[in-house]
DNA sequence: GTCAGTGCAAAAGTTTTGCATACAG
DNA sequence: CTGTATGCAAAACTTTTGCACTGAC
């Protein structure tokens, strides 16, 4: 099993990797963006990343066009995902770990992360007959999770 | 079969229930606008639903403050649903149709809808396991379509 | 040294709110 | 009449852009 989550070294070197490619430059807030990235568990907004990052190095500045600019980045090499979730708005997420879909409660945001092997077979089998080249999916079950089902 | 897309009149009875039930008026442009939507095949964001009311019904002024108010009016009772296309922000759609997913080209945005057995079964299966009750889900396949595939 | 990257601030775009007026019930 | 709904404009947010300066290579 395990399709192996790489670890933070790992990801820096695919950083390397891609800015090189591309003829880009390896920055401070580039590394520091990401490094954070790679410790958040939950999924976050382009504002909350950013004050993660000012809060935990306070001594480099990183301008929130920077956040923007390096999500983009990261987006396109598929090393942050982004997911929307209703009404919370656009969030992202850190895109290598294992894949997973969400199950999210409506009412107090609890989200519950899992993976099936029949869905997840159906979808390419779909995809196949319809001669697509699948990427990706999103994949989000929404309703009442069993606490907030008490609460009523 | 045919869980029964409901007409127009139907729809707009409907419509009028919950605004009785929440002692809110029925107006000329809650109706105008449910309308627009009905009528409406693609997806739309609020600022296309705005242009195309105004285009349709152009004596009658919509601003664009009531068609984001009444989304969300409509929204909170699922007569529309919200999907976000990653890039593309987030997009509104008439929520009664034949429930179905999507399936979505990321070179030339085009989307197939689809609906599968075995997946919705799985997916109320796990949703009972975590013992969740399950208001609805999205789901969407991204990936490349055929011709797409071809073009390059 | 060169050229991409950065922060900052301004601009553009999107959604929400306040308020005086209109109008449904 | 009463109180909700509306349009408009302002405000609040969110995201992108322009520019002069910095710093990686």
């Amino acid at each position: 099993m395990s399709s192996s989550i790489p670890g933070y070294e790992e990801l820096l070197d695919r950083l390397k990797q891609v800015l090189r490619r591309n003829g880009l430059k390896h920055t401070v807030q580039r590394e520091l963006i990401l490094r954070v990235i790679y410790d958040c568990d939950e999924h976050f907004s382009p504002e909350e990343l950013h004050q993660k990052v000012q809060h935990r190095f306070p001594d480099t500045r990183v301008g929130i066009a920077t956040i923007y600019r390096t999500l983009s980045l990261l987006e396109s090499e598929k090393m942050v995902t982004s997911v929307s979730f209703g009404v919370n708005g656009k969030k992202y997420e850190f895109g290598m770990k294992h894949h997973h879909d969400h199950m999210i409660c409506d009412h107090c945001g609890l989200m519950i992360e899992f993976v099936d092997n029949t869905i997840e077979t159906r979808q390419s089998a779909i995809a196949q007959e319809h001669r697509f080249e699948i990427t990706g999916h999103i994949m989000q079950i929404h309703g009442v999770c069993h606490d907030c089902q008490q609460k009523d």
